[in-house]
DNA sequence: TTATTAAATCAAGATATGTTGATATTTAGA
DNA sequence: TCTAAATATCAACATATCTTGATTTAATAA
């Protein structure tokens, strides 16, 4: 029940959802840059990153102090399943904005 | 975004998933049948066989008062996926416990 | 060390969702 | 009609989840 319910859980809601999109469009995003582009307060996003993270979606790559975000490769059928189903909805994908000015970590 | 989110939400509960468990083994059941074999108060199953209709996993047929509830089919490609998570997962699967002593409507 | 930056966590309030018992609705039969 | 049975809906409360701003942690650089 477990796995499942915490995937269902992840995928229940918007916010999430379109950080999903975004990571599936866009790869490996770092967190500050994923503020900039989603224009969402830094603990908000953080909280649903982890959400995602700890639901199977998403793996962390850390750098320093930097966090790089991606989608999860490879994702078992029903998470494939789900992000299929969410690259087919009608979202506005926010463009990327970098805000990093300083020199960033080489991934 | 609306559909989806939808059946994310009607899936993210485990009484639910319990539910649509118990129709799939069971095919078409009548609420009371419902309400007997998943020892759950009738508020409680009305609530969330409505919610389970509503995001499109399950139809309803009537017949004088009663209402016979089962899967959906066909259902579309998202949600056979979920259904299909959802036999596989460790659930225990209450038996049928007819509680309709008097005549049945024929279905 | 100390200061700075990125990210994570916490605490408090707001909103949504689930549970229950009571009431309403619908249909069938006396 | 009146009553009874099956189901749906409502109202009140309890619980969970989301949002925000503040604080903490971790890593780097001065």
């Amino acid at each position: 029940m477990d796995i499942f319910l915490k995937s269902v859980a992840a995928l229940n809601d918007e916010t999430r959802v379109l950080i999903l999109r975004f990571l599936d469009e866009h790869g490996q995003t770092c967190v500050c840059d994923l503020q900039n582009s989603l224009e969402m307060i830094q603990s908000r996003l953080s909280r649903h990153l982890k959400i995602l993270k700890e639901a199977g979606f998403l793996r962390v790559e850390r750098c320093g102090t930097w966090a790089y975000y991606s989608v999860r490769c490879p994702l078992d059928r029903f998470r494939t399943e789900a992000l299929q189903e969410i690259r087919h909805l009608d979202i506005e994908i926010p463009k990327l904005k970098k805000s990093s000015q300083t020199g960033e970590c080489k991934l």
